[in-house]
DNA sequence: GGTAGAAGAATGAACGTTCATTCCGCGCCT
DNA sequence: AGGCGCGGAATGAACGTTCATTCTTCTACC
């Protein structure tokens, strides 16, 4: 059913090679997850989507609490890395911006179900504290790129913090939108949103 | 527990004054389905919250789903009516702008709950036709906004569908970042973000 | 190279629990 | 005294999880 998904992420996830089940079980509860909510996804709906055993999740996730969270910490990590990555720091703040916000949106075009994921499950109430310290270095990241436009005086004058939920909500509200097919993601798209963000926080 | 907020907003739901069970159900599922989802929670401790038995919630509504859906169109109709209520369409869009941020605003502070309620269901599975219906409005009249914008030629080159997201995306990730306590929303606040905000669409 | 046997991975029916919902006896108001 | 609205124990379905069993894979020895 979602093999596509599979073969295209399957190298993503660590594993010891155990004949691609423990892939196979994430990629179903991501999708689950997404669409139905953590609660209100079955786990032999789980093994279903997966091909697998309803048992035989158990041998690689200790607890349905454990799987979202695995899958949660492993969806945020690749995320901020895949958005911060090699960013050169010498350029002006307003080309790294350009760089971040092409990132983002590439992100969310080519992992739209795990962002959707990491947008339903901010905050939730079942994450572990792994899970909240890596939800908290990618809000760090965000809020140290606004802290530096502001020691550049670039920013407009206001805390960083407010800047970066600005900037980071009109994303997730724009790719939301897209989601619920309002718009297609154009390069036209993505050019005037990115200059009405930068409008939105600079001087 | 929540007394303070059921004696605030009692009068605001319909009822044919039954002794306020109605109310006391309505508010508890508010707090209870906010903080732990819909499927997170049990009916038997929206009971208890509400200070009724169990059953009793089931003669006034017809099913969780029911509940659920009378809360969620309640309260989109009310937060549509009070951020668009008696705005004069006779002076300048700019000035409409400031009226409906800080209508927006006070509605996620007056309402901080209901303003969590209604975002994190927002598109949920569950909702029925006629919460999908009010949905709609209420997107329509944030786009219609912006299309004005357009005609005037005070906005900025992009469709209304995507200025809309952005503004109602930025005005989402502000309130959730205060909600997290990442900083409080203080009229200056307000005045930062809306300057923000109209800066991201103007032309 | 082929076969026997061990080891561990996978299974899905079964378990105890918890859920949404029902139902019936109690108490309050007239 | 009667009737209506209420509470909370009862109910059956569905949940997350377990475990006895089967299936697969690999090794060792002839």
């Amino acid at each position: 059913m979602s093999n596509v998904v599979h073969s295209k992420v399957t190298h993503l996830y660590e594993s010891g090679e155990t004949g691609g089940k423990r892939e196979a079980i994430l990629n179903a509860a991501l999708e689950l997850f997404t669409e139905r909510g953590f609660h209100g996804t079955a786990m032999p709906l789980v093994a279903e989507l997966a091909g697998v055993g309803a048992g035989t999740i158990y041998r690689y996730f200790a607890s349905k609490e454990a799987l979202v969270n695995v899958l949660y910490q492993y969806w945020n990590e690749f995320q901020l890395v895949t958005i911060t990555r090699d960013v050169p720091c010498d350029i002006p703040l307003r080309d790294q911006f350009h760089i971040y916000w092409q990132r983002l949106v590439d992100f969310a075009k080519d992992y739209p179900t795990a962002f959707a994921f990491l947008e339903l499950h901010y905050h939730a109430p079942y994450l572990d504290e792994k899970s909240r310290a890596i939800e908290e270095r990618g809000h760090n990241a965000l809020v140290g790129f606004f802290e530096e436009c502001l020691r550049q005086k670039i920013a407009r004058e206001a805390s960083a913090e407010i800047l970066a939920s600005i900037v980071w909500g009109a994303y997730v509200g724009l790719v939301r939108a897209s989601r619920n097919g309002r718009f297609e993601i154009t390069p036209e798209v993505i050019e005037q949103s990115e200059n009405s963000c930068w409008d939105a926080i600079r001087r």
